[in-house]
DNA sequence: TGCGCACCTGGTGAAATAAG
DNA sequence: CTTATTTCACCAGGTGCGCA
């Protein structure tokens, strides 16, 4: 016996779950129950019971696919933060606890990057860039001994820098990669935005003399980055560092032009 | 003069996602 | 299920300044 579910408190999540996951013996459609969350319980909406796992299933497609449309007319990039977080009749939240977690961790971090400007383009970096593999690696203890941890949940590099434990963690495939670290970080720091439009020393390019030079990014905050990565891989030298982060600038100006350049393509038409 | 560096453009392949 | 598209990381190559 199954149950067609929204999570209340993860973002417009639907989901399939097991009679016996939702914790109340009397429920009817409508009711908001808690229902078993891996270990824990999290509150949601009931929206279709006594009907079975494969009409629920469709009936749940239906729905995810009524929603993709009505979120058509939103900017490409929205796509990939799009896909919830749907666990099918064979893939529940107590059939895998690493999945639960590692799709609860992911939520965590999404909601970090909130804060940041132009978010949707921040979430989907991290979306694309935390593999589930990633995500496995990052739930696993990293070594921040040299970071004063602030809290419980939030891990400051430097008084300038202050995020997320979670997200710190995550940053470089978990910590097994130092270019992919100081691209993350850079990301979480100061947003896809900001990388697309500035450069390390705000100087200009000796060979395009003639385009403008973009200012620098906040060298306090981009030392502390190197720093900050440089103390986890001691064997990198700082210069490979320099370069993987200016390579991240300038692929996020790329891709930033490219944008332009498809939206004046398409006013055009 | 050679090397390192900063900046830029363009290309490729892998992975994720959408569309048919 | 297959194909197309998008995004990203990574790489190659070019230019010219600063420095030993």
């Amino acid at each position: 016996m199954w149950a067609l579910i929204e999570w209340t408190e993860i973002e417009a999540s639907l989901d399939i779950v097991k009679r016996k996951d939702i914790l109340q013996s009397v429920v009817h459609e409508g009711d908001v129950v808690d229902v078993k969350y891996e270990d824990e319980s999290s509150p949601a909406l009931i929206l279709k019971m006594n009907e079975n796992k494969d009409k629920l299933l469709k009936r749940l497609n239906r729905m995810e696919s009524e929603r993709r449309q009505k979120e058509e007319c939103k900017l490409p990039e929205k796509r990939a933060i799009k896909r919830k977080i749907i666990f099918s009749p064979e893939n529940t939240p107590s059939s895998s606890p690493d999945q639960v977690q590692i799709k609860r961790f992911k939520k965590r971090l999404l909601t970090d990057l909130e804060l940041l400007p132009n978010r949707s383009a921040n979430k989907h970096a991290v979306q694309t860039s935390l593999t589930s593999a990633a995500c496995s690696a990052a739930l696993q203890p990293a070594n921040s001994s040299h970071l004063s941890s602030s809290g419980l949940d939030h891990v400051e590099i430097h008084k300038k820098l202050n995020m997320a434990k979670d997200t710190f963690q995550a940053c470089g495939r978990g910590g097994t990669s130092w270019s992919a670290m100081i691209k993350d970080l850079a990301v979480a720091v100061f947003g896809r935005s900001m990388l697309a439009t500035h450069s390390l020393s705000g100087k200009i390019g000796n060979a395009n003399k003639e385009s403008q030079a973009k200012p620098p990014l906040d060298p306090t905050k981009v030392e502390l980055i190197i720093d900050t990565v440089s103390k986890k891989f001691p064997e990198t030298p700082r210069k490979f560092l320099r370069a993987a982060l200016r390579e991240k600038l300038n692929d996020e100006h790329k891709l930033l032009s490219r944008h332009h350049k498809k939206d004046t393509v398409t006013l055009q038409h």
